[in-house]
DNA sequence: CTGCCTAATCTTTTT
DNA sequence: GATTAGGCAG
């Protein structure tokens, strides 16, 4: 048992305590994976069966990072261990118990796009207003309702919430739910939140099946338990009733997906649940320097509600927080790789040591140019998935139909794909007919001359023919075969084929690679059911990150913030701080929505092992055009003596030559609809910053802000630094006094003599 | 019904 | 800037 020596009495602790309900609170970096892992190895080792213990991840990642680390402890034991994320863990589960609740096994899965698109629908076929009922907006409302268990009935009789819908001037979401979820069960498709909400009802209605999965997981481990959200919650506290062996991990300054529906209350239910509950409480962090971990404390330190807790590191004080400015979007990634080009050469780092995180997606590809141009390999993750491509899900859509023809929405998304003459007119009339007559859109396919009137009965024939003949050879057929009789026989293949541009040429490969996939799944020894259907039945749920996971290339990563919990690099570049980006302007309507983004910002700090670099950009491409920025409020939250500003070499003149020129004029002519910041926006609370703009009018041309002129953060300005304000010109400082936010400047001004400045309010650039 | 054009919306984050 | 919905001619 060498494995338990490396622990500390915490961690030993929470592994060697196997029994009862436990709760393990775990800071940023202090090794709960490892704990996770030992603990599961600890169970085994003491005789419990393997197939007795089920954990629950939230990414794909996860599990199989996990899967691999415990089975290094354990070897291939490791393989029968219920493994995996919520939703693929009781897809799997409500696969077996499909008939129990009326869906086929081989029921579909809905992803978001499928979702949308059938809400898209029927608020057509609704005749809805789909300004006002956006999908997006229906859908968030109705996953939030199935993620809290609320069924469309009780949607529609619950008063708070129709008063709700009522005053947001939407009253029908309840109707529409209700369709949707007709509409889903007749195609047999569950979507995302079904998968959850399903298993609630099937453990709820059938306590047979809930008692075969309690004897069947003796013991239960949630990871990541901050993340989970009611119907998880629920879910697992059924599963958990009769041995009470459950231990859920979870980090409450992590929780990030509240937008998901993630619930903090639910590791204070989780308390009031099991009252003789233990809990571990995990606080040294192993990964980082100390300034970075303080750095991170300061920044949660600024959030309201939180557990207790005090993370501290043993490790070296380590480098400064670095601060650095760029004055585009492209700059920003030039920066970044050519620091990374620096440190790597200088310290002996590998490229994929470095990680560059960012909150959204679309950052991605200044990054890509900056790293691009210099050579630097990098690999990006997340983004649009493998899957998630035009042409895959064509194909796939075919494969879906092949083994459930029901499946509506794969039958819009390929029944003229390619063209056979079923256009939108012909789709419209088969959702009228099938909804007439009570049946599903596939009945009224196989049975045009019963259900519409007009000639295109025969093409219809032909395509159900079609589809039928999938069904007939897929059970004839491997999994390879089967794919490449559909890919070929559908007409995909040829119709890619004959695209010769490069996006067509992509495309072909695209699907060829899916096909190779499939050829080696159907080659894989350790599944015994390597049939098509098989594979293809879960593949809403993958991402990414299970493809070409190499640890041995030496890249940069590139990812959003969200994507990057649980990992760790030395060198952690977290781009792109500045307000309306991150914190993003969605979450600044709230507190609490504020301090999920702040706890957003915590993850990507803690991701750092020896060296965090900060960057900000004073403007930026946001929906094609420049927009300029200010810095985040978040740099400003950091205490200034951890951080090491520096400032880029002084404002380039603004006659320079250089490749700005051309942007900065463009921006120039723009100037004028961004030089008072739109009060829709409402950006910080700077309403009571009028002493710093007195009537625009009094100071007629007083000064003229250099082209792209933006403000710094109140805590990168220093003694002595030549400033420029907004109206007043160039300066410098003479003094500084007061502690942030509040600090105070006095700053001389050339004809002005001295003014004093309240840097939280005045609008002031570093110039040297 | 198809193909081509313009207009509009888009950016959180993941299963 | 990029994708996509909608309008209109053929």
């Amino acid at each position: 048992m060498d494995y338990l020596a490396g622990l500390n009495p915490q961690q030993r602790a929470a592994v060697e305590n196997t029994q009862g309900p436990a709760m393990i609170v775990a800071g940023a970096g202090s090794g709960k994976t490892r704990v996770i892992t030992y603990r599961v190895a600890h169970l085994i080792e003491k005789g419990v069966d393997p197939f007795n213990i089920l954990v629950l991840t939230f990414t794909n990642k996860a599990s199989k990072d996990m899967r691999e680390r415990i089975m290094k402890v354990i070897g291939a034991e490791a393989k029968n261990i219920w493994m995996g994320t919520f939703h693929s863990v009781f897809a799997k589960i409500l696969r077996v118990e499909a008939e129990k609740i009326g869906y086929p096994s081989s029921f579909t899965i809905y992803d978001t796009d499928d979702s949308k698109s059938l809400i898209r629908a029927i608020l057509r076929e609704m005749q809805l207003d789909d300004k006002l009922y956006n999908a997006n907006f229906v859908y968030n409302r109705i996953s939030s309702a199935k993620n809290n268990l609320v069924s469309h009935i009780e949607y529609q009789e619950n008063a708070e919430i129709q008063a709700e819908d009522i005053s947001n001037k939407r009253p029908l979401i309840g109707a529409i739910y209700e369709t949707y979820t007709k509409r889903c069960f007749k195609s047999g498709a569950m979507d995302f939140d079904d998968l959850l909400f399903k298993t609630n009802v099937l453990l709820k209605n059938h306590p047979d099946v809930l008692n075969k999965y309690q004897q069947k997981f003796k013991y239960l481990m949630v990871d990541e338990y901050q993340d989970t959200n009611f119907s998880q919650y629920t879910i697992v506290k059924k599963l958990a009733a009769a041995y009470q062996n459950i231990c859920v991990v979870g980090d409450d300054a992590q929780s990030i997906y509240a937008f998901r529906g993630a619930n903090i209350q639910n590791i204070l239910n989780f308390e009031r649940d099991y009252p003789d509950l233990k809990v571990y409480k995990l606080e040294q962090n192993y990964r980082s320097t100390q300034n970075i971990v303080e750095v991170a404390n300061s920044i949660i330190a600024n959030n309201k509600n939180q557990l207790e807790k005090n993370v501290f590191s043993d490790n070296e004080s380590g480098d400064r927080i670095r601060v650095q400015r760029a004055f585009t979007d492209n700059e920003e990634g030039k920066i970044v790789a050519e620091a990374i080009i620096q440190e790597r050469s200088s310290k002996g780092y590998n490229y994929n040591d470095f990680a560059i995180l960012y909150r959204t997606n679309a950052q991605s590809r200044a990054m890509e140019e900056g790293l691009r141009k210099l050579n630097v390999p990098y690999k990006i993750y997340g983004g649009l998935s493998f899957y998630q491509r035009k042409e895959i899900k064509d194909l796939i859509a075919y494969f879906r139909l092949t083994f459930n023809p029901s499946d509506e929405e794969a039958i819009k998304r390929v029944i003229n794909y390619p063209k056979r003459g079923l256009g939108d007119t012909t789709v419209e009339k088969l959702l009228v007919a099938a909804d007439e007559h009570n049946t599903t859109m596939w009945e009224v396919v196989c049975n045009p001359q019963q259900y519409i009137a007009g000639r295109i009965a025969n093409q219809l024939n032909d395509f159900a023919m079609m589809i039928k003949s999938f069904t007939v050879e897929a059970k004839k057929l491997d999994a390879y075969e089967a794919a490449l009789y559909i890919a070929q026989h559908s007409g995909i293949l040829k119709e890619l084929h004959s695209d010769m541009t490069d996006e067509g040429r992509g495309r072909h490969e695209n699907i060829q690679e899916l096909l190779n996939g499939i050829k080696e799944f159907g080659e894989r020894e350790d599944i015994e059911d390597r049939s098509l259907e098989v594979f293809m039945q879960d593949i809403a749920l993958l991402t990414n990150d299970d493809k070409s996971n190499d640890k041995n290339v030496d890249t940069v990563s590139l990812m959003t913030i969200h994507s990057s919990k649980g990992l760790e690099f030395k060198n952690v570049f977290v781009v792109g701080l500045e307000e309306n980006l991150f914190p993003s302007q969605m979450s600044l309507n709230s507190r609490s929505d504020l301090e999920e983004e702040r706890r957003l910002f915590y993850v990507a700090v803690t991701r750092a092992e020896k060296k965090l670099t900060l960057t900000y950009s004073t403007s930026r491409y946001r929906w094609g055009t420049l927009t300029n920025c200010e810095p985040s409020r978040f740099i400003e939250e950091i205490n200034p003596r951890y951080l090491e500003i520096e400032v880029p070499k002084a404002a380039k003149p603004v006659t320079g030559d250089d490749s700005f020129s051309s942007e900065r004029r463009s921006w120039t002519q723009q100037r004028d609809s961004f030089s008072k910041p739109k009060p829709a926006s409402s950006t910080t609370t700077t309403g009571t910053s009028t002493a710093s703009r007195p009537k625009t009018s009094v100071l007629p041309k007083a000064h003229v802000p250099t082209p792209g002129f933006a403000p710094d953060a109140a805590n990168l300005f220093q003694n002595g630094m030549e400033v420029e304000h907004e109206k007043f010109g160039f300066g410098k400082i003479v003094s500084l006094e007061g502690s942030l936010p509040d600090i105070k400047a006095t700053v001389f001004f050339q004809g002005l003599g001295n003014k004093q400045l309240l840097l939280k309010f005045a609008k002031l650039r570093i110039v040297k």
